[in-house]
DNA sequence: CGAGAAGTTGAGTGCGCTCAACTTGGGTGG
DNA sequence: CCACCCAAGTTGAGCGCACTCAACTTCTCG
């Protein structure tokens, strides 16, 4: 079936030792592979293990008793997870591409080597710190007002930090319901917006997963979160008429 | 809805030797006091230093350059911030209440203390991971629905933060307008929410800034989040139809 | 080529935002 | 003490965006 219910128990192998921005962590490691959709951890599973993704993608992701998903995080190459619980994992964390192929590291091993090399302490404690950065900006977008912002904030953080380089196409490797249960919208709703972008030439597509920003401008515009200092009243970029602009090559000043 | 801009320079006097779940670090400290209102730090500011709450409460926010406002967190006694940043600050710190007490460490220094001090470094690991726990599940609280399910989801979060004890009333230090821009609605939303809690018999107000929890199931059935126990792997999570089936068993509350 | 999943598009409705008026509360000065 | 003021908070009316339901197309893979 393609639906696979994987089976919940894996088998972690020792993996290679990687030059890895962990350091002396890596001896620690197993390595284990998934399928699309296999469960990584799930929810209320002991913490024992810290992990990272070697290759493929993940999400993080919370269920709701009357059956809705929320995605709090998408996981890809380098990124460490799984510390972010006391006893028990609070989130599930499952593979969205087949080949996910993922390290872990035992808890309390990476705790004691934290504390004996401050190089590891150091690095994870950098690794934490970014965490919080993501998440942070990541409720920014998250607390947008309008789903073409929400959209256009997505698909920027997906090209910082997933496009191999500026210009050429961003890959999705996720659904547009993984979309949509990340950024708290109707999947329809999702894919209108990216129709719309679309068809203002904001964005170019290159089939169903691959998006090639064209103007970062508009996406920028509305994603932008600073002090504007005692800059002139902006235009409403709340008012999503801006936002909806037609293509302009050419900006019509006044 | 615009805030008064305070003195932005504020002069910073050695702490006293407080014990504190900073250890050594707390040698490091210089202390100081802030109106309601007044920045600790402000966007784009250098980020030379980490703080800690010692007495009273802040906000972390975020501003628009179309004015609209973003609260990315409330901070109280011992949370520890500013670690958020690689060069600069990306959010504004203000304090919320009058006299409200902040401690600063010296970044450069902090970190070298935590580099050869293994107490210090783990103390310093576990507070960025409860940062991590704290944001992630604040986005649960953005990314639902219902704007009944994120105020009451808000005032959960603040009972148990903040709470003296259970049954007690629970002091809320931000006006309704922070509210508002913390969970990413209008105020007047807000309001109608509270009042409809109220007259649910759900809460009850001693005081504007004030609210006794009578009922949390209510507030905590909208909030939980989790897997129905013990449910084997659910069949296909990812079709959202499946999930959205309502539930078996419906409770018609009223 | 067929089946099921993934994705898109359309029509209609409800919730939350907007604008506006009003009430409450805290602070100040006569 | 009360008059007054302004911010904070509440309540009401109306509208627009996003959700829901539904039909359809495209994609994927055996």
């Amino acid at each position: 079936m393609l639906i696979p219910t994987a089976p919940p128990v894996r088998k972690w192998k020792p993996g290679p030792n990687i030059v890895s921005p962990l350091g002396a962590l890596e001896g620690l490691s197993s390595v284990a592979r998934f399928a699309r959709g296999e469960s990584v951890y799930q929810y209320g599973e002991v913490a024992e293990y810290w992990y990272r993704i070697i290759a493929g993608a993940s999400r993080k992701c919370a269920f709701s008793h009357d059956g809705s998903r929320q995605i709090i995080d998408f996981l890809r190459p380098g990124d460490l997870f799984g510390y972010d619980a006391r006893d028990t994992h609070s989130f599930a964390v499952e593979a969205i591409v087949a080949g996910t192929v993922v390290a872990r590291y035992s808890r309390r091993c990476a705790e004691q080597l934290a504390d004996s090399d401050p190089v590891v302490a150091r690095r994870v404690r950098e690794l934490a710190f970014e965490s919080v950065c993501r998440v942070q900006s990541r409720m920014l977008i998250l607390g947008r007002a309008s789903a073409l912002e929400k959209v256009g904030g997505f698909l920027l953080e997906m090209a910082d930090r997933f496009a191999t380089k500026s210009g050429s196409p961003v890959a999705l490797p996720m659904s547009r319901y993984d979309i949509a249960d990340y950024l708290a919208m109707a999947v329809e709703t999702v894919s209108r917006a990216l129709t719309l972008l679309r068809e203002r030439g904001v964005i170019q597509f290159e089939g169903v997963r691959s998006v090639r920003i064209c103007d970062r401008d508009p996406l920028e515009r509305a994603n932008e979160s600073l002090y504007s200092e005692s800059i002139a009243p902006p235009p409403s970029i709340r008012d999503p008429r801006v936002l909806a602009q037609p293509n302009s090559q050419q900006s019509p000043s006044g």
